[in-house]
DNA sequence: CTGAAAGCGCTAACAG
DNA sequence: CTGTTAGCGCTTTCAG
């Protein structure tokens, strides 16, 4: 047929294969304008024969139009975002647009470089974590003109729009069933991120929803790096210690709730009867365990095709619904960990 | 400074805002030649004041210069694929190259289509997961004329250069370290892809190797879906009612690995004494269990970074080495669940 | 050090 | 149904 080349094949060798127009050649290419069944036929042989890749470079510089949405995540190592980007992924499938992936480390320079990178490909639309961005970062989104959409969390003011929960109201719904629940001695462990703003807000409405209840967090520790389970095990061993008369262990994160559980196993205290214990995250990886870990969902694959669906309706209809916030419901799981009040 | 605008910037407006010719104003953007300070602070000043964000689609079709590497993989909720992608993210950081990730759900149509995708988009590289395409993919990869890199697996005929593990000789050697402990009678535990090239060849070293033995596994079982934990648990449980006397379980990941050893925990059985286990892939996610898996680690990061490693030289340089094959060494790990021989 | 002219490969907008 | 003519926004090349 054919073998490694230096230059790439264009239009034009297509249309001398084929003796048609490129712009006929074109035509067919794209399935766009009326062609006969002759030509197009003519046409799409010469193209296989010749083993033609279109250039979208090209082709996006001449329409204006690039099928590409810009997805920037704070890290792939997390679960959660695969998770979203699944959700992405799978609605934008039937749609001709296509994700692209850029990741931040929860580094606002680097979502700062990485943004500017994304749009300089005028992508058709921009899904990016989270409401708190850098000056800069804003001023870029607005002036694109790009439809945005902000994703995970809706406490906040969106840029444009936003999909997400209100992890103010996820600490606050966890804290409720555990009051609810008549714990009263508190733990809590979780990652020390000062830059993830959705563990901070979970955080905040926790304990604020405990204050109100007269109870203050008991013993708290954070970690960073390593193996979470490992140092769910660990914390939970250390923090028993120091605080022996706790009956409520609340972690940030499911993985480092598993370890915390098999800490508990360990030491053979009754779940949830002495102690109770809730992650955060719902994450269907650790549904082998033995007891099954109280959490509360993020929503994340639903949050992930919402956002795709709205990104390509914009596209499809050219402005609409600006400036909306769509606010998903978390559930709460009470699973064996948490007894209900 | 600026407000959400209808048209984009380009680099005219910056050449009037500053008063210097475009083509100034393009080599100050690019630090490409010399400029004097005076024009480059102007130039800068402009642009940062009007929020300008060069077009890189014009750029690339100008310079046919793309700084994208296409990164290929069957799936990213396999934790193996996303560590694998770090490995290439940290080593492309400096080089300019950013890498644009496409999924194929471990099927052959939809990487062809993806390849198809990402070739549009001439990239400067290609990095696509295992050796077995269609022949229709290969066809593209080859006339393109962009380096490949073919990820994960030395088994086969790369089309241009390979970086892997043998999965053959993964399956082998553990084998043999099985063999050498002294087991006897061994069940296999694995998902059932007929797509997953990867773990199939594992698989026949492992069971080859037994062959050569003289053993036959006792007792396999595949299964698909659902959380790996639940599953390994579960298809142990089922297995050891149907073949008490194994002594030795092998599985094929270490997720499923982790829920036969809760189970055996659970039936009270002493590991590695009455029965041994091992997985496959050094998930560093599982170290807080209360027995450390024996398994293999597949070098995923160290895949990733060299795959991008080959891609950035032979950017920077030109053709060179061709047609290499870099295989890797996997690291046996005994752990707890496997005795030394 | 700076600028003017000529495309990169494709598609929009018209004519037939 | 098919072809022609202009660019898209940038960079290459070649003159100053």
């Amino acid at each position: 047929m054919q073998t490694r080349s230096k230059r790439p094949l264009t239009l034009r060798d297509v249309s001398e294969a084929s003796g048609v127009s490129e712009m006929t050649v074109s035509r067919v290419l794209r399935n766009k304008g009326d062609v006969s069944a002759a030509t197009r036929e003519k046409v799409k042989d010469a193209a296989r024969m010749l083993g033609y890749v279109p250039n979208k470079i090209a082709g996006a510089l001449a329409s204006q139009r690039v099928n590409l949405v810009a997805v920037v995540i704070p890290s792939l190592k997390n679960m959660v975002f695969p998770e979203v980007l699944s959700g992405i992924s799978e609605e934008l499938d039937d749609t001709g647009l296509q994700p692209v992936v850029g990741v931040t480390d929860y580094q606002p320079e680097k979502e700062e470089k990485v943004l500017f990178e994304m749009l300089s490909w005028r992508p058709s639309g921009v899904i990016v974590a989270g409401l708190e961005h850098s000056d800069a970062s804003r001023a870029m989104l607005m002036q694109s003109g790009i439809p945005v959409v902000e994703i995970m969390d809706t406490d906040g003011e969106p840029i444009d729009t936003a999909v997400g929960i209100s992890h103010r109201r996820a600490g606050r719904v966890m804290a409720e069933a555990i009051l609810a629940a008549g714990y009263k001695r508190i733990g809590f462990m979780g990652t020390k991120m000062p830059l993830d703003h959705r563990a901070r807000k979970r955080f905040e409405g926790f304990t604020q929803t405990l204050a109100k209840g007269g109870i203050e967090i008991a013993d708290q520790e954070f970690y960073s790096g390593g193996s979470a389970l490992a140092k769910g095990r660990e914390m939970t061993d250390a923090m028993l210690n120091r605080t022996p008369d706790l009956d409520f262990l609340y972690y940030s994160n499911d993985m480092i709730g598993a370890g915390g559980l098999m800490c508990l196993q360990d030491r053979g205290i009754d779940i949830p009867g002495s102690i109770g214990l809730a992650g955060f995250n719902g994450v269907d990886l650790l549904d082998g365990l033995s007891h099954q870990l109280a959490t509360m969902d993020a929503c994340r694959f639903e949050i992930g095709q919402t956002a795709a669906r709205i990104i390509a309706a914009r596209n499809a209809e050219g402005a609409a619904d600006e400036g909306q916030v769509v606010e998903l419901e978390p559930t709460l799981t009470f699973g064996d960990t948490l007894r209900k009040g």
